[in-house]
RNA sequence: GUGGUUGUAGCUCAGUUGGUUAGAGCGCCUGAUUGUGGUUCAGGAGGUCGUCGGUUCGAGACCGAUCUUCCACCCCA
């Protein structure tokens, strides 16, 4: 029986012009990557899943997708968990590989166990796909590619700079209009905890006011009570939401507001330095923009957080990324501080087709397409198409002596730019017509002038 | 994971309170045009109505389950 072809939810085929649009994304990211000094890596598909559960909070771990063992090995499950109700567990038991959720927590583990070989600070640039067991919407999937650069072994703000300028590069070559780079420091939000005297609740602070843009400051204000945080301290923390102004002024607001607390004014120090710095060597197209209310789900962000967001368009963030000052601490290496950032490529792409931003010319198909007439003027072809091939074009023959019409249409509808015709006249002449696909004229040529006819363009 | 929403031809969608043979546009195929595609004209093919089950004399339409789509949460690229 005939079984109706589909994928999961969440995944997608890509067509022929869709990969080259996606390899034109890709390339443009590499290369800005590998400018700034990055070197490529790969890792696995999957883990251990010891080696992810546990750091992307406990919404994290939900969304992580496991891998069911398989022969034997089902036999290990924990019936016992199963029974008294521990699903977690159970499912740990069921599990002990798992897709990775992200690049980042792998490209820890890997620096851990290849500590020796490498020389730091170490930094690496990784394109590959990631899975999330997430519901999928507009601009979000299952599977889905990263494009991460970071850099471990150095708490230098240098990078936190580099970075910015790196965003600002990549989405400038890409064409996007107008992009804000929002940044905010952990450092600054534990600060902010400390001062309003609910340091116990700064993961629920940070979780409210990560919301105000879309809850808006009454809402904040609820979620806020909601969580048990003080009247008192949401009294202190509320002028925080009306912050607006230059960064400059905001840091000088934030200096104040978070005056006493030590851990907060080394987080607005270490802003001001990377804001000076950009200011002194410009960015092209972003924005960068300091946003107290910036705080991101990962736990395990310490100092600068960024985040990207394209304006003008209904589409989450694209970008995303911050330092992390004991990531391979969980792996047995302490004290190694990273600074890192995530380039999200199908939500790029998503952004650059609904803007129409891609290059015309991204796909390129074919070149040139023989037309088949016969045996005789296909062994005349073949020699030429040789010839062009070695000129570094590509060029082929259709298959079988069809008819005309057909063969036209065939090249038509694959976006051949020059059709060629070898018939009985031309095969006597020992020339070509050159049909040129997109202005319709046709001329004769040598096989010289093809050549040269295509080294024109 | 919670709440809602969608599914009819390759694509985008019509299809009346349940009633005979399920339609359109675009695309596709053939011909007009046996050495010329993309334009034009004429003709043609293509659907177990997401899937399984139920109600009914009768279901594309009503009910249930399931899968999928999109949206709002949660979270995130």
């Amino acid at each position: 029986m005939a079984q109706k072809p589909s994928i999961p939810k969440g995944t997608r085929d890509f067509l022929p012009d869709q990969v080259a649009k996606r390899n034109y994304l890709y390339g443009t990211i590499r290369t800005a990557f590998e400018k700034y000094g990055f070197q490529p890596i790969e890792t696995p598909s999957f883990e251990l899943s010891s080696t992810l559960l546990g750091k992307y909070g406990e919404e994290g771990d939900r969304l992580i997708f496991r891998i069911l063992n398989s022969g034997e090995k089902m036999k290990k499950a924990d019936l016992e968990a199963l029974k008294e109700d521990n699903l977690a567990r159970f499912a740990n038991s069921l599990a002990e590989k798992a897709l990775r959720y992200d690049l980042t927590v792998p490209f820890a583990r890997f620096v851990v166990q290849h500590q020796h070989e490498l020389s730091f600070p170490f930094k690496r640039y990784q394109i590959q796909p990631v899975w999330r067991a997430d519901r999928p919407q507009h601009g979000r999937y299952q599977e889905f590619y990263q494009c991460d650069a970071d850099v471990v072994g150095s708490d230098s703000l240098n990078y936190e700079v580099d970075f910015v300028l790196l965003f600002d590069e990549v989405l400038t070559e890409l064409n996007i209009p107008d992009f804000t780079i929002k940044i905010n420091n952990r450092k600054i939000l534990s600060g902010i905890a400390e001062i309003t005297g609910e340091s116990d609740r700064l993961v629920a602070i940070t979780v409210a006011i990560d919301k105000l843009d879309k809850i808006g400051k009454e809402g904040v204000e609820k979620e806020l009570k909601e969580r048990g945080v003080s009247e008192k301290a949401i009294q202190q923390i509320q002028p925080l939401f009306e912050l607006n102004g230059t960064n400059e002024a905001i840091v000088g607001r934030m200096k104040d507001f978070l005056q006493g607390s030590e851990i907060g004014l080394r987080g607005v120090e270490e802003l001001e330095f990377v804001f000076k710095k950009v200011e002194q060597l410009g960015l092209r197209r972003g924005k960068l923009e300091f946003d107290v209310t910036l705080a991101r789900g990962l736990n395990y962000y310490t100092g600068a957080i960024f985040e990207v967001k394209a304006n003008g368009i209904n589409m989450g963030s694209i970008c995303g990324g911050g330092r992390y000052d004991d990531l391979t601490g969980i792996f047995g290496m302490p004290g190694m501080s990273g600074v890192g950032i995530s380039f999200g490529a199908d939500r790029i792409y998503d952004v650059l087709n609904e803007l129409d931003l891609f290059p015309k010319n991204v796909s390129n198909t074919l070149d040139v397409l023989f037309v088949n007439f016969g045996e005789n003027e296909s062994d005349v072809c073949r020699t030429y198409i040789k010839e062009i091939r070695a000129n570094g074009f590509s060029s082929e023959l259709y298959p079988e002596n069809a008819k005309m019409k057909k063969q036209m249409k065939y090249a038509n509808d694959r976006n051949v730019r020059f059709v060629a015709l070898v018939g009985e006249a031309e095969f006597a002449s020992e020339l070509i017509q050159l049909k040129d696909m997109i202005s319709g004229e046709q001329t004769e040529l040598s096989l010289e002038e093809v050549i040269h006819t295509l080294m024109k363009l």
